[in-house]
DNA sequence: CTAAAGAGTTAGTCCAATCTAAAATTCAGG
DNA sequence: CCTGAATTTTAGATTGGACTAACTCTTTAG
């Protein structure tokens, strides 16, 4: 069971950032996440810093950033919604970019219950065929 | 059409607070929106201040604020989102505590695309009698 | 070995958005 | 008219999360 005690966004951004990196290169530096973010390094250096205070990650002797078990969890908690949310909309018919910018917002400030709700909406829905073609059509003339 | 520049959220709060007092009072105060909303008092003169410079709302000589049309328009924009996922995210079972909650938080970050594309898709899969049934007893398990 | 590059840190600034404490203003009742 | 309550405002503090400038530490090429 997940405890999903309420993080801040940036708190947030910065395990998922660390846990997506490490999935491309084989140890994650702080210099790794301060262009990945587009942030400054002392503002990595230093929200790094709390993060190791906090018990979210660890920094090996060789400035590597590992994820503890709870830092994992609250960045794959975070990811998960991610991926949802980035495929699901652009499924509806948002477009790529849009749609990775919203589940970027989305993927903080959601409750346990709304994503779960949505995700299972989602499923049965797209079950139906012809919802997911007759959604699309029905945004094009937005763009 | 609507510009929808991006505002802060803090922003979009306090229009949509005026919004809805104004349907509720016969005027609103600086002090009605505090209590609302749960700010201070000098925290809310304060903004107002700065709402009434960006032009989203005057203060007559009662001290009662009015929204500019260019105000109005913002906080209807921000309300309809409100309406729409408070609403959708109740009747696909989320609780409705929780789904209001969220629905504070969603309305300020999606974009307009976002917004038309889950309401869209969300209405076609409404006509599914069915859909919505099975949804809500898909999330029971979680309470 | 040493100089330069790369990485990390320290120190201090800025900004938005809140707060508290303490005026100042407005206004209604006696 | 005057006082007391309600409202608004001023002044200043705080917090989180970013920034730049400039330092230190580490590694590596020549």
């Amino acid at each position: 069971m997940e405890k999903r005690v309420q993080l801040s966004e940036s708190v947030e951004d910065y395990l998922e950032s660390i846990l997506i990196l490490s999935s491309q290169l084989d140890h994650v530096r702080s210099v790794d996440v301060a262009s990945y973010l587009g942030f400054s390094k002392p503002s990595v250096s230093h929200a790094v810093k709390l993060l190791q205070e906090d018990g979210y990650l660890e920094i090996n002797p060789n400035k590597y950033l590992l994820l503890t078990p709870k830092g994992r969890q609250a960045a794959e908690a975070v990811y998960k919604r991610h991926v949802f949310f980035s495929e699901m909309l652009e499924k509806i018919g948002v477009p790529r970019d849009i749609a990775q910018a919203d589940a970027c917002r989305i993927e903080h400030i959601i409750s346990e219950e709304t994503f779960e709700a949505i995700r299972n909406f989602y499923q049965l829905a797209e079950e139906e065929t012809d919802i997911l073609d007759k959604s699309k059509n029905g945004t094009e003339s937005d763009s």
